[in-house]
DNA sequence: AAGCCGGGGTG
DNA sequence: CACCCAGGCTT
Protein backbone atom coordinates (compact mmCIF):
# COMPACT_ATOMS: atom_id res chain seq x y z
CA UNK A 1 0.00 0.00 0.00
CA UNK A 2 2.64 2.40 0.84
CA UNK A 3 5.19 3.55 -1.95
CA UNK A 4 8.87 3.53 -1.74
CA UNK A 5 9.99 5.61 1.14
CA UNK A 6 12.17 7.40 -1.75
CA UNK A 7 11.83 9.08 -4.64
CA UNK A 8 13.07 6.86 -7.95
CA UNK A 9 15.74 9.47 -8.28
CA UNK A 10 16.72 9.78 -4.60
CA UNK A 11 17.47 5.99 -4.51
CA UNK A 12 18.98 6.27 -8.53
CA UNK A 13 21.57 9.09 -7.05
CA UNK A 14 22.56 6.74 -3.98
CA UNK A 15 23.42 3.90 -5.52
CA UNK A 16 25.17 6.03 -8.42
CA UNK A 17 27.51 7.45 -5.25
CA UNK A 18 28.26 3.61 -4.67
CA UNK A 19 28.68 1.88 -7.68
CA UNK A 20 28.49 4.03 -10.74
CA UNK A 21 31.08 4.77 -13.24
CA UNK A 22 33.24 7.62 -12.22
CA UNK A 23 36.38 7.65 -14.42
CA UNK A 24 35.01 8.03 -17.70
CA UNK A 25 37.57 10.38 -19.83
CA UNK A 26 35.04 12.88 -20.37
CA UNK A 27 34.54 13.65 -16.77
CA UNK A 28 37.89 14.50 -15.54
CA UNK A 29 37.46 17.46 -16.80
CA UNK A 30 33.75 17.63 -17.51
CA UNK A 31 34.15 20.61 -19.69
CA UNK A 32 31.27 21.82 -22.06
CA UNK A 33 33.58 21.17 -25.08
CA UNK A 34 34.64 17.42 -23.78
CA UNK A 35 31.35 16.58 -23.33
CA UNK A 36 29.58 17.71 -26.16
CA UNK A 37 32.49 15.46 -28.68
CA UNK A 38 31.44 12.30 -26.39
CA UNK A 39 28.23 12.49 -26.82
CA UNK A 40 28.30 12.86 -30.10
CA UNK A 41 30.60 9.88 -30.76
CA UNK A 42 28.28 7.86 -27.87
CA UNK A 43 25.52 8.52 -30.54
CA UNK A 44 24.52 4.80 -31.28
CA UNK A 45 27.68 3.68 -30.32
CA UNK A 46 29.27 1.56 -27.25
CA UNK A 47 31.70 3.39 -24.48
CA UNK A 48 34.21 0.58 -24.95
CA UNK A 49 34.58 1.93 -28.41
CA UNK A 50 34.67 5.41 -27.86
CA UNK A 51 37.15 5.84 -25.19
CA UNK A 52 40.36 5.61 -27.51
CA UNK A 53 38.49 7.71 -29.85
CA UNK A 54 37.78 10.17 -27.82
CA UNK A 55 41.61 10.30 -26.26
CA UNK A 56 43.01 11.08 -29.84
CA UNK A 57 40.32 13.69 -30.81
CA UNK A 58 40.92 15.40 -28.14
CA UNK A 59 44.33 15.89 -28.00
CA UNK A 60 44.23 16.91 -32.15
CA UNK A 61 41.61 18.44 -31.38
CA UNK A 62 41.51 20.44 -27.72
CA UNK A 63 38.78 23.33 -28.21
CA UNK A 64 36.57 24.53 -30.35
CA UNK A 65 38.80 26.37 -32.66
CA UNK A 66 41.07 24.02 -32.95
CA UNK A 67 38.32 21.56 -34.45
CA UNK A 68 36.67 24.89 -36.70
CA UNK A 69 40.14 25.36 -38.39
CA UNK A 70 40.66 21.78 -38.65
CA UNK A 71 40.72 20.14 -42.09
CA UNK A 72 37.98 17.73 -42.99
CA UNK A 73 39.99 15.03 -44.18
CA UNK A 74 41.82 14.85 -40.93
CA UNK A 75 38.67 15.18 -39.52
CA UNK A 76 37.27 11.98 -40.85
CA UNK A 77 40.75 10.42 -40.13
CA UNK A 78 40.15 10.67 -36.69
CA UNK A 79 36.66 9.33 -37.17
CA UNK A 80 37.61 6.19 -39.69
CA UNK A 81 36.39 3.13 -37.91
CA UNK A 82 33.60 4.62 -35.55
CA UNK A 83 30.87 4.91 -38.28
CA UNK A 84 28.17 7.23 -39.04
CA UNK A 85 30.44 9.50 -40.70
CA UNK A 86 27.62 12.31 -41.25
CA UNK A 87 28.78 12.60 -37.39
CA UNK A 88 32.26 13.63 -37.79
CA UNK A 89 30.78 16.64 -40.57
CA UNK A 90 28.45 17.65 -38.42
CA UNK A 91 30.50 17.85 -35.05
CA UNK A 92 33.01 20.83 -37.48
CA UNK A 93 29.79 22.30 -39.26
CA UNK A 94 28.82 22.72 -35.63
CA UNK A 95 32.19 24.15 -34.83
CA UNK A 96 32.17 26.47 -36.53
CA UNK A 97 28.98 27.80 -36.22
CA UNK A 98 29.61 28.00 -32.33
CA UNK A 99 32.81 30.30 -33.27
CA UNK A 100 30.67 32.47 -35.49
CA UNK A 101 28.05 32.80 -33.60
CA UNK A 102 28.15 32.08 -29.93
CA UNK A 103 32.24 33.56 -29.55
CA UNK A 104 33.47 29.67 -29.31
CA UNK A 105 31.61 28.50 -26.51
CA UNK A 106 28.68 26.27 -26.43
CA UNK A 107 25.35 27.73 -25.83
CA UNK A 108 23.87 26.32 -22.13
CA UNK A 109 20.41 26.61 -23.84
CA UNK A 110 18.13 23.61 -25.44
CA UNK A 111 17.16 25.50 -28.61
CA UNK A 112 20.28 26.77 -29.68
CA UNK A 113 22.21 23.24 -28.95
CA UNK A 114 19.14 21.74 -30.73
CA UNK A 115 19.91 23.86 -33.73
CA UNK A 116 22.99 22.85 -34.21
CA UNK A 117 24.02 20.19 -37.10
CA UNK A 118 24.08 16.49 -35.17
CA UNK A 119 22.54 17.54 -31.68
CA UNK A 120 19.02 16.15 -31.40
CA UNK A 121 16.96 16.48 -28.38
CA UNK A 122 18.76 13.90 -25.97
CA UNK A 123 22.17 15.29 -27.21
CA UNK A 124 21.16 18.61 -26.08
CA UNK A 125 19.29 17.31 -22.67
CA UNK A 126 22.79 15.97 -22.03
CA UNK A 127 25.40 18.52 -22.40
CA UNK A 128 22.53 20.63 -20.64
CA UNK A 129 22.84 18.49 -17.91
CA UNK A 130 26.34 17.20 -17.74
CA UNK A 131 27.58 20.70 -18.98
CA UNK A 132 25.54 23.06 -17.94
CA UNK A 133 23.81 21.74 -14.61
CA UNK A 134 20.20 22.00 -15.63
CA UNK A 135 17.28 19.92 -15.33
CA UNK A 136 16.85 18.33 -18.70
CA UNK A 137 15.88 13.94 -19.33
CA UNK A 138 17.54 12.74 -22.19
CA UNK A 139 16.05 9.28 -23.78
CA UNK A 140 19.01 7.20 -25.05
CA UNK A 141 19.12 3.48 -25.32
CA UNK A 142 19.70 3.16 -21.71
CA UNK A 143 16.91 5.06 -20.75
CA UNK A 144 14.63 3.66 -23.13
CA UNK A 145 15.29 0.11 -21.61
CA UNK A 146 15.49 1.19 -17.72
CA UNK A 147 11.92 3.17 -18.09
CA UNK A 148 10.43 0.98 -20.20
CA UNK A 149 11.19 -1.78 -17.33
CA UNK A 150 10.31 0.39 -14.86
CA UNK A 151 7.18 1.69 -16.14
CA UNK A 152 6.33 -1.51 -18.03
CA UNK A 153 5.75 0.02 -21.30
CA UNK A 154 4.53 -1.81 -24.13
CA UNK A 155 5.31 -1.56 -28.15
CA UNK A 156 9.00 -1.00 -29.78
CA UNK A 157 10.95 2.23 -28.21
CA UNK A 158 11.39 3.41 -31.91
CA UNK A 159 7.76 3.69 -32.55
CA UNK A 160 6.80 7.49 -32.30
CA UNK A 161 4.47 7.16 -30.07
CA UNK A 162 5.84 4.52 -27.67
CA UNK A 163 8.94 6.91 -27.22
CA UNK A 164 6.35 9.86 -26.96
CA UNK A 165 5.62 7.84 -23.63
CA UNK A 166 8.89 7.41 -22.77
CA UNK A 167 9.57 10.83 -22.78
CA UNK A 168 6.97 11.70 -20.51
CA UNK A 169 7.99 9.07 -17.86
CA UNK A 170 11.73 10.69 -18.33
CA UNK A 171 10.49 13.56 -17.49
CA UNK A 172 8.62 12.47 -14.72
CA UNK A 173 11.36 10.30 -13.42
CA UNK A 174 14.13 13.25 -12.76
CA UNK A 175 14.81 15.08 -10.17
CA UNK A 176 15.59 18.55 -9.43
CA UNK A 177 18.63 18.01 -7.69
CA UNK A 178 22.01 17.19 -9.30
CA UNK A 179 21.35 16.53 -12.45
CA UNK A 180 24.48 16.16 -14.13
CA UNK A 181 24.88 13.06 -11.64
CA UNK A 182 21.66 11.86 -12.17
CA UNK A 183 22.41 11.75 -15.86
CA UNK A 184 24.67 9.79 -15.35
CA UNK A 185 23.29 6.97 -12.91
CA UNK A 186 20.62 6.04 -15.00
CA UNK A 187 23.13 5.95 -18.02
CA UNK A 188 24.83 3.49 -15.73
CA UNK A 189 22.37 1.63 -14.62
CA UNK A 190 20.98 0.71 -17.89
CA UNK A 191 24.85 -0.01 -19.22
CA UNK A 192 25.59 -2.26 -15.78
CA UNK A 193 22.32 -3.54 -14.13
CA UNK A 194 19.10 -3.21 -16.23
CA UNK A 195 21.24 -5.00 -19.04
CA UNK A 196 19.54 -6.07 -22.24
CA UNK A 197 20.41 -9.54 -21.69
CA UNK A 198 20.29 -11.37 -17.77
CA UNK A 199 19.77 -7.90 -16.07
CA UNK A 200 20.99 -7.65 -12.38
CA UNK A 201 17.79 -7.15 -10.62
CA UNK A 202 19.04 -8.51 -7.22
CA UNK A 203 21.79 -5.31 -7.66
CA UNK A 204 18.88 -2.72 -8.65
CA UNK A 205 17.89 -0.05 -6.53
CA UNK A 206 14.87 0.40 -8.20
CA UNK A 207 13.09 -2.77 -8.21
CA UNK A 208 10.84 -1.51 -5.21
CA UNK A 209 7.99 -0.59 -7.96
CA UNK A 210 8.98 -1.57 -10.94
CA UNK A 211 6.53 -2.57 -12.78
CA UNK A 212 8.18 -4.89 -15.44
CA UNK A 213 10.02 -7.26 -12.11
CA UNK A 214 6.15 -7.36 -10.32
CA UNK A 215 4.48 -8.58 -13.92
CA UNK A 216 7.96 -10.83 -14.57
CA UNK A 217 8.49 -9.32 -17.92
CA UNK A 218 11.41 -7.84 -17.52
CA UNK A 219 13.05 -10.12 -20.12
CA UNK A 220 10.53 -9.23 -22.90
CA UNK A 221 10.84 -5.48 -22.32
CA UNK A 222 11.36 -3.31 -23.96
CA UNK A 223 9.91 -5.40 -27.23
CA UNK A 224 12.63 -5.36 -29.81
CA UNK A 225 11.92 -3.68 -32.98
CA UNK A 226 10.14 -5.55 -36.10
CA UNK A 227 12.39 -7.95 -37.86
CA UNK A 228 13.05 -6.98 -41.42
CA UNK A 229 14.89 -8.97 -44.52
CA UNK A 230 17.77 -7.31 -45.42
CA UNK A 231 18.39 -6.49 -49.04
CA UNK A 232 21.35 -7.75 -50.84
CA UNK A 233 23.25 -5.14 -52.94
CA UNK A 234 26.11 -6.30 -55.44
CA UNK A 235 28.40 -3.84 -56.37
CA UNK A 236 32.04 -4.10 -58.39
CA UNK A 237 34.95 -2.20 -57.24
CA UNK A 238 38.60 -1.96 -59.02
CA UNK A 239 42.17 -2.49 -56.85
CA UNK A 240 44.65 -0.71 -59.27
CA UNK A 241 48.44 -1.36 -57.94
CA UNK A 242 51.16 0.53 -58.93
CA UNK A 243 54.46 0.64 -57.26
CA UNK A 244 53.22 4.00 -55.49
CA UNK A 245 49.90 2.03 -53.47
CA UNK A 246 46.79 1.42 -54.17
CA UNK A 247 44.82 3.97 -55.95
CA UNK A 248 41.92 5.08 -53.49
CA UNK A 249 39.07 8.00 -54.39
CA UNK A 250 37.06 10.35 -52.11
CA UNK A 251 33.27 9.02 -51.43
CA UNK A 252 30.33 11.32 -52.00
CA UNK A 253 30.24 13.35 -49.02
CA UNK A 254 26.54 11.88 -48.89
CA UNK A 255 25.73 8.42 -49.24
CA UNK A 256 27.03 5.46 -47.43
CA UNK A 257 31.43 6.25 -46.34
CA UNK A 258 30.63 9.73 -47.21
CA UNK A 259 33.62 11.37 -47.56
CA UNK A 260 36.07 8.42 -46.71
CA UNK A 261 38.36 7.13 -49.36
CA UNK A 262 37.92 3.89 -50.85
CA UNK A 263 38.37 2.04 -53.91
CA UNK A 264 36.18 2.96 -57.38
CA UNK A 265 33.29 1.19 -57.85
CA UNK A 266 30.40 0.72 -60.17
CA UNK A 267 26.95 -1.63 -60.54
CA UNK A 268 29.13 -4.34 -62.79
CA UNK A 269 32.41 -5.45 -63.66
CA UNK A 270 32.58 -3.94 -67.11
CA UNK A 271 32.49 -0.67 -66.19
CA UNK A 272 34.91 -0.96 -63.57
CA UNK A 273 37.45 -2.35 -66.57
CA UNK A 274 36.17 0.53 -68.88
CA UNK A 275 36.97 3.19 -66.01
CA UNK A 276 40.41 1.56 -65.28
CA UNK A 277 41.41 1.41 -68.99
CA UNK A 278 40.38 4.55 -69.80
CA UNK A 279 42.77 6.22 -66.63
CA UNK A 280 45.79 4.21 -67.30
CA UNK A 281 45.88 2.31 -70.68
CA UNK A 282 48.94 0.15 -69.68
CA UNK A 283 46.68 -1.79 -66.74
CA UNK A 284 46.39 -5.41 -66.96
CA UNK A 285 44.13 -7.05 -65.21
CA UNK A 286 45.09 -9.61 -62.78
CA UNK A 287 44.70 -13.22 -63.23
CA UNK A 288 43.59 -14.59 -60.33
CA UNK A 289 39.47 -14.32 -59.35
CA UNK A 290 37.96 -11.56 -58.52
CA UNK A 291 38.58 -11.07 -54.56
CA UNK A 292 35.22 -10.86 -52.39
CA UNK A 293 34.23 -8.07 -49.76
CA UNK A 294 31.17 -9.19 -47.34
CA UNK A 295 29.72 -6.24 -45.06
CA UNK A 296 26.42 -5.80 -43.26
CA UNK A 297 25.21 -2.40 -43.16
CA UNK A 298 21.95 -1.56 -40.77
CA UNK A 299 20.05 -1.50 -43.55
CA UNK A 300 21.55 -3.87 -46.45
CA UNK A 301 24.11 -6.32 -46.94
CA UNK A 302 27.00 -5.55 -49.26
CA UNK A 303 28.81 -8.00 -51.85
CA UNK A 304 31.52 -6.40 -52.97
CA UNK A 305 33.76 -8.15 -56.23
CA UNK A 306 37.20 -6.62 -56.28
CA UNK A 307 38.89 -6.69 -59.48
CA UNK A 308 42.86 -6.55 -59.68
CA UNK A 309 44.53 -4.56 -62.02
CA UNK A 310 48.68 -3.63 -61.85
CA UNK A 311 50.18 -0.83 -63.25
CA UNK A 312 54.32 -0.75 -64.57
CA UNK A 313 56.04 1.80 -62.71
CA UNK A 314 55.80 5.06 -63.62
CA UNK A 315 52.45 5.07 -65.03
CA UNK A 316 50.30 6.45 -62.58
CA UNK A 317 49.50 9.09 -64.79
CA UNK A 318 47.03 10.90 -62.04
CA UNK A 319 49.06 12.70 -59.36
CA UNK A 320 47.50 12.57 -55.99
CA UNK A 321 45.53 15.60 -55.09
CA UNK A 322 41.70 16.28 -55.34
CA UNK A 323 40.05 12.93 -54.12
CA UNK A 324 42.73 10.38 -54.76
CA UNK A 325 45.50 8.79 -52.73
CA UNK A 326 47.92 6.00 -53.39
CA UNK A 327 47.24 4.46 -50.54
CA UNK A 328 50.31 1.96 -48.99
CA UNK A 329 49.44 -0.26 -45.73
CA UNK A 330 51.43 0.93 -42.72
CA UNK A 331 52.14 4.55 -43.78
CA UNK A 332 50.82 7.61 -42.18
CA UNK A 333 47.70 9.15 -43.92
CA UNK A 334 45.56 11.46 -43.19
CA UNK A 335 42.41 10.57 -44.79
CA UNK A 336 39.48 8.01 -43.13
CA UNK A 337 39.10 4.54 -44.23
CA UNK A 338 35.99 2.51 -44.58
CA UNK A 339 36.97 -0.34 -41.79
CA UNK A 340 36.56 -3.06 -43.81
CA UNK A 341 38.47 -1.49 -46.85
CA UNK A 342 41.07 -0.68 -44.78
CA UNK A 343 41.35 -4.65 -43.64
CA UNK A 344 40.83 -5.69 -46.93
CA UNK A 345 44.01 -3.85 -48.31
CA UNK A 346 45.96 -4.63 -45.08
CA UNK A 347 45.94 -8.04 -45.76
CA UNK A 348 48.79 -9.95 -47.15
CA UNK A 349 48.88 -9.21 -51.23
CA UNK A 350 45.96 -7.47 -51.48
CA UNK A 351 47.69 -4.03 -51.59
CA UNK A 352 50.90 -4.91 -52.25
CA UNK A 353 52.23 -4.94 -56.05
CA UNK A 354 53.94 -8.44 -55.96
CA UNK A 355 57.14 -6.33 -57.23
CA UNK A 356 58.87 -7.08 -53.62
CA UNK A 357 58.11 -10.25 -52.77
C1' DA B 1 6.19 7.03 -40.51
C1' DA B 2 9.95 5.08 -42.63
C1' DG B 3 14.46 5.04 -44.57
C1' DC B 4 19.30 6.20 -44.34
C1' DC B 5 23.68 6.15 -42.01
C1' DG B 6 28.76 1.92 -39.49
C1' DG B 7 30.86 -0.97 -36.88
C1' DG B 8 31.51 -4.06 -33.23
C1' DG B 9 29.93 -6.87 -29.14
C1' DT B 10 27.13 -10.53 -27.77
C1' DG B 11 23.79 -14.38 -27.37
C1' DC C 1 23.13 -15.09 -37.78
C1' DA C 2 20.19 -11.58 -35.41
C1' DC C 3 19.90 -8.04 -32.44
C1' DC C 4 21.40 -3.92 -30.21
C1' DC C 5 23.99 0.15 -28.95
C1' DA C 6 25.14 7.48 -24.81
C1' DG C 7 20.55 9.10 -32.22
C1' DG C 8 19.89 12.44 -35.79
C1' DC C 9 18.70 13.78 -40.41
C1' DT C 10 16.05 13.39 -44.64
C1' DT C 11 12.11 12.36 -47.34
Amino acid sequence: MAGPALLFGERLLAWFDNYGRHDLPWQHPRSAYRVWISEIMLQQTRVDTVIPYFRAFIERFPDVSALARAEADEVLHHWAGLGYYARARNLQRAARIIVERHGGVLPCEHAALESLPGIGRSTAAAILAQACGQRAPILDGNVRRVLARHAAVEGWPGAPRVQARLWEIADLRMPDLRPADYTQAIMDLGATVCTRHAPACDRCPVTDDCAALVQGRVADLPMPRPSKALPVRTRWAGLVRSPDGTYLERRPSSGIWGGLYSLPEADDPDAVRAWVSCRWSQAREAIPSPARIGHSFSHYRLDLHVLRFDLPAGACGIMEGEGAIWYKPGLAIRVGLPAPIERFLNDRGNSDDGTNG
